[in-house]
DNA sequence: CTGAAAGCGCTTACAG
DNA sequence: CTGAAAGCGCTTACAG
């Protein structure tokens, strides 16, 4: 029925060479005179050949993938994290295997351990849960690359922005455009420990203003409704509310300016909001998003080639670029 | 230095049978001693043994994966598409490759035409540009499945909702709300092909409503600012607006509720606005959006058990189901 | 229920 | 520059 695929011997016999040198042709190595170059690409067009991934990886002791381990591929600053972690492995002959862990520290803790052991050739992992020890204690070979905001010691290379002083130029911002009281929602507890938090107060503090405490809201979840819920929580306190809120994610901001609406406080008169990401939908809100952006193009592409550049500095930490973002939301 | 990866061969001798029974007991076939299988599992365990999934897809003559063929990833849309179909995949024992077209007709064409020939088991693909005519002359034997919109004449088998009857939906909301004066952005030109479109026309003449030409206008592309330039052209004409809106998809809605908002016209109050798709973004905005919820989830689980149905219907069409969801942009 | 062996389609020393 | 052959680690008829 179906014709039977062609293989790598078929195309060496009809060029009328030795498979090594199809071999040769395909994975363009040196030292191959043109005319015999053109032969195997002729035979090559006229069968359609393609060779097969599976034996090739097989042959070469590789995977030919790489895992790329998020909480969720639908909170679109994974989406769009994974749109450049796929291109950039592309570059480099791998396929990516997207894992979504749900931020579950089971399923972290799992594939640190070694679940992908000898699947993939390499793990780039945005860690929510998962502990430095454990990452140390590993004993799975795979290499792995750390993203996202916590660098978690060293235990492991680590691409990602300086968190510290992005979060300061956002709290700086926001003092610029003349608040006074600031706010944020969306660290984690412990707040000691946060970094977003610790760069936002030491600005807070270099521009001599006070940190209220009750102005200051971890989130239990990642979601808009969660930065609606603490802004409600801070409204329902009676006490003062921010002239400026910071918020650890763009996607809590957006439900903190829900929660600022549906009181009828206007953003960004009564309360400027900048957020942290640049989601995609940053701008197309109302009123658009200011945000801290990071250059995920560059995050992936350095992630990538970390994971292909085995022993050399065994935790490397790689610092990203990052840009505020001003718009309409802190437009005062 | 680093142990060698123990083989099925390693694992047979340990256990003191063949090859071909360690192979039974992990492809779980009937007809294995309780006491076999679990010595067997006893040296699986031991070893810490795990299959060569590029050795098992090389002897059984497959890929392992199959390819899902999105316009970009970081849209919430087809992330949270892809999310989904990674784990109906995942149950099939495949892995998914993503491949972004970015809407580009010669990247579709290439793929459509067998880029992923002998690649991949199975191809889903989201056509934005590709005509019917290209799919139905593809030579390439991998087995394909459609998402999307476009129901392409059933040249291969498609998984998708009723969007005639959903548009149609939308619009009998927006006109049980009170609007009379309905308007549209997002149908890409010709409208007459425009099934969302359509089935908008036939509510609102139903209803015995006029249709204002200047309320309807195709968007060139699919961003958030798309949505808000169609709102603004309309603005411009200096004729009446819409009291309800009907936009293809809900981030065009959320750059049409800027627009809007920007010229002091209250959503819902003045214009009552209705998206499409259900992005997590919807109910973090500010009106949360109105929209139609498409269930992701089944619609994955259908694509991947169209690839593995090899023949079976060689363009089945399978119908899964919507929902309207109605927050606050149509409170009124 | 289980074994011995061929075969999947590549790559890669090893020779020439 | 090119060939003949082994080997990567599975699965699967074919025998028993």
């Amino acid at each position: 029925m179906t014709a039977p695929r062609p293989r790598l011997a078929d195309v060496a016999e009809r060029a009328g060479v030795s498979m090594k040198t199809v071999s040769n042709v395909i994975n363009d190595y040196p030292h191959i005179s043109a005319a015999t170059r053109s032969r195997v690409e002729t035979a090559i067009d006229a069968l359609g050949y393609r060779p097969n991934l599976s034996a090739r990886n097989l042959a070469r002791g590789r995977a030919g993938m790489i895992a790329l381990v998020v909480p969720q591929l639908d909170m679109p600053y994974f989406a769009s994290l994974a749109r450049h972690v796929i291109d950039a492995a592309h570059g480099a002959g791998s396929v990516v295997l997207i894992e979504q862990t749900g931020g579950d520290l089971q399923a972290e803790r799992q594939l640190v351990a070694g679940e992908f052991a000898r699947r993939v050739d390499g793990i780039i992992l945005n860690p929510l849960a998962v502990g430095a020890e454990e990452i140390a204690r590993r004993t799975d070979q795979t290499p792995l690359v750390l993203l996202g905001e916590r660098t978690l010691d060293g235990v492991a290379p680590h691409v990602g922005i300086d968190n510290h002083a992005a979060a300061a130029i956002a709290a700086e911002h926001l003092i610029e455009r003349g608040c006074t009281r600031l706010g944020m929602i969306g660290a984690s507890p412990p707040l000691r420990q946060n970094v977003r938090y610790l760069g936002f107060r030491q600005a807070v503090r270099a521009a001599g203003l006070d940190l209220d405490q009750h102005l200051l809201r971890p989130t239990a979840g990642v979601r808009g409704i969660d930065g609606e819920r603490a802004v409600e929580e801070m409204i329902d306190t009676g006490k003062p509310l921010p002239d400026g809120l910071f918020c650890a994610t763009d996607w809590l901001a957006l439900g903190a300016i829900r929660a600022l609406h549906r009181h009828r406080i206007a953003v960004p008169q009564d309360v400027a909001v900048i957020g942290f990401d640049d989601i995609p939908y940053g701008e197309a809100s109302t009123p658009s998003l200011s945000t801290i952006a990071t250059d995920r193009e560059q995050i992936a592409r350095r992630a990538v080639a970390l994971l292909n550049a085995p022993d050399k500095a065994a935790a490397e930490e790689v610092t990203i670029d990052f840009e505020l973002i001003v718009r309409e939301s802190t437009a005062r």
